[in-house]
DNA sequence: AAATAATATGATAACGTTATCATTTTATGT
DNA sequence: ACATAAAATGATAACGTTATCATATTATTT
């Protein structure tokens, strides 16, 4: 009973048409009804425990209130803060989030994207799986992506300056004296993204004139599970130290890869600071509660997660048309304590 | 264009009714239609373009695929495992996840629970925020809850059995042959929570007739993100050392906490596990990667995710009556680099 | 006070699917 | 081959809301 009273019912209920009922009670901005008639209307609707039909809402505007996250894994720990800014700028607004997570498998990704469609969300927020994720199922969709690749130029994007932060690291790491630094890297979601970071690597030694090799530059897989991408990770450290590269710093793409690398060396009795540097990126929780803590570039995922949510409710409703906006946040270096001047080396 | 074509139109272009069609688009088990029309229909929908158009199925369906998921708070390092469990196990009956945090916030979670209603998702599975949660709201519903509180008398429940896990590492420290262990413990979900905790520590010391004061007991505020009570419990365990308590091991209701004390005890150069043991629960990532690593008493997020979804869908689906269930998964003692035999005290 | 504008309310037709029942076609048993 | 059962298809009415347009009421202007 409760859950079956409608809207027609409310308005025999109150003496006054269907259409005035609705308008007092679907939620719109308030207008164009007299103070009296709407109370008149609240206290039928109370009266006969009436609840909105969001489902016969949705099917006759056409659409719905809900945005899409897609991800690749939620236990990567860069995400839940990410959703977390989302869902905290969202409920302001009155949408809710339909969590869609694709485990790096394009083709689950490209079935989330078609759902999406489908299910009339109102717009989504997008971790592509690969640079080269197949969009164009979303043709009018508003969307919002977290990459700052080049791969999606027609596309509205919200990401930090990955390039700018490594550099920061790379920079704070030569002033402090080091000479040698290794590039820990994961094909994650670029698998074009380990080459920029190469890239960026080759150009500052060159710059400063100190030595870099592709002995230097490790590879490790971050399609998977940040677990299963840690303890990878731990084994192209233990390879990568057996081979006695002259490192004296190592910048890792991501906390998890930096974590790795921070655990065996630990475990190897390497002395982190004093005979070893190394700087993550990311600035997950695990790094602040590392032995020592893990010195990390830091991405401010609540912002990110805010803006992008702001910039896709924007885009949403927005009259007519919307000029494409790529959005690039700085990122900041937190000095903890996994980096610092070099002294002897091992 | 593409996104306008109906079932109606799929009728017209291959000549049979509306029904038909239907009976072949609906995504529902497949009965009662020939191969031949089914082809048939299926290319001509092809043709045309037409999109299944699922606010229209829900809405005269009423009801969705949709299941809630009700948490606190996503960045605490528990949830996101758990939803990875539960979005493996409903993809493959189609279901998908609208994801509702309440920030520990009743008033929100209230109307999360409100908006589950009139979206008419299929079920939820929550996390009562607090163990006097409101739950009335979702009267005929289907939802599992992820607790072990006796407060949800009526309700399925699912969740680890972390009193057992409790006595788990009690027993175990004893063995190790500390004879004054402190309780950290947490306020969070359950504000009683601590109450029992405290009472099993009471019962453990009595029955081995070992040492427990009210001193050795400290207590958390978890109803706060992760970083946050991290820190908080970095504060308390300072406090607790400065007391100069004569215990020589922790037993800490979750990691967070766990992890705090070691952070500290790192701090202030008390080995671990040599001077004071350490034992936390949950089993989250930073245990692996801490150093020492962190001894812990596990949940298994994946798989009580798992059985939480798959629990949830046969209630959904059960032809008529459903037997109110409660399963409680037993937790594993993981011994790591932070608990060890009892030495000399500092 | 009449004429006009502005505002509030009413009547009603969609939206696109699925469920129900009726009808036709095909299979089965004698 | 006929009667009967079973399977496949067809016709059509909902589902509950919002949007559109028409009408009634109230406010504003001259």
């Amino acid at each position: 009973m409760s859950s079956k009273a409608t809207i027609v019912d409310v308005a025999k209920e109150c003496g006054l048409s269907q259409a005035t009922v609705a308008r007092v009670l679907n939620g719109q901005k308030e207008i164009q009804v007299k103070e009296k008639t709407r109370k008149k209307v609240l206290s039928a609707a109370k009266k006969i425990g009436y609840e909105r039909n969001i489902l016969a809402a949705n099917f006759r505007r056409q659409k719905t209130k809900s945005i899409a996250i897609s991800i690749a894994d939620l236990t990567n720990p860069f995400f839940p803060e990410l959703i977390k800014g989302i869902q905290n700028k969202i409920r302001e607004y009155g949408y809710s989030i339909v969590q869609l997570n694709n485990e790096w498998n394009p083709k689950i990704e490209q079935d989330n994207f078609k759902y999406m469609i489908q299910s009339r969300v109102a717009g989504a927020i997008i971790s592509p799986s690969h640079p080269k994720a197949d969009l164009k199922v979303l043709e009018r969709l508003p969307v919002i992506l977290l990459t700052n690749s080049d791969e999606f130029s027609g596309y509205d994007t919200i990401a930090n300056d990955s390039k700018g932060g490594m550099v920061l690291a790379l920079e704070r790491l030569f002033e402090l004296g080091h000479r040698n630094i290794a590039l820990f890297t994961g094909g994650s979601m670029m698998s074009a993204g380990s080459s920029w970071r190469l890239q960026i690597m080759k150009d500052f030694c060159s710059n400063r004139n100190i030595f870099f090799s592709e002995d230097l530059c490790v590879k490790c897989d971050m399609s998977v599970s940040s677990l299963d991408s840690f303890s990878q990770a731990r084994t192209a450290m233990r390879k990568f130290l057996s081979k006695d590269t002259p490192a004296t710093a190592i910048f890792a793409s991501n906390d998890i890869l930096a974590l790795a690398a921070l655990h065996v060396a630990n475990e190897k009795g390497i002395k982190v600071p004093d005979e070893l540097s190394i700087i993550g990126m990311d600035g997950i929780l695990s790094g602040e509660i590392s032995y020592p803590t893990l010195t990390t570039v830091e991405k401010n995922r609540l912002q990110i997660g805010s803006l992008a949510a702001k910039s896709l409710i924007e885009k949403i409703e927005a009259p007519v048309e919307w000029q494409t906006k790529k959005i690039i946040l700085p990122c900041k270096l937190i000095e903890r304590g996994s980096s610092g001047p070099v002294r002897k080396k091992k």
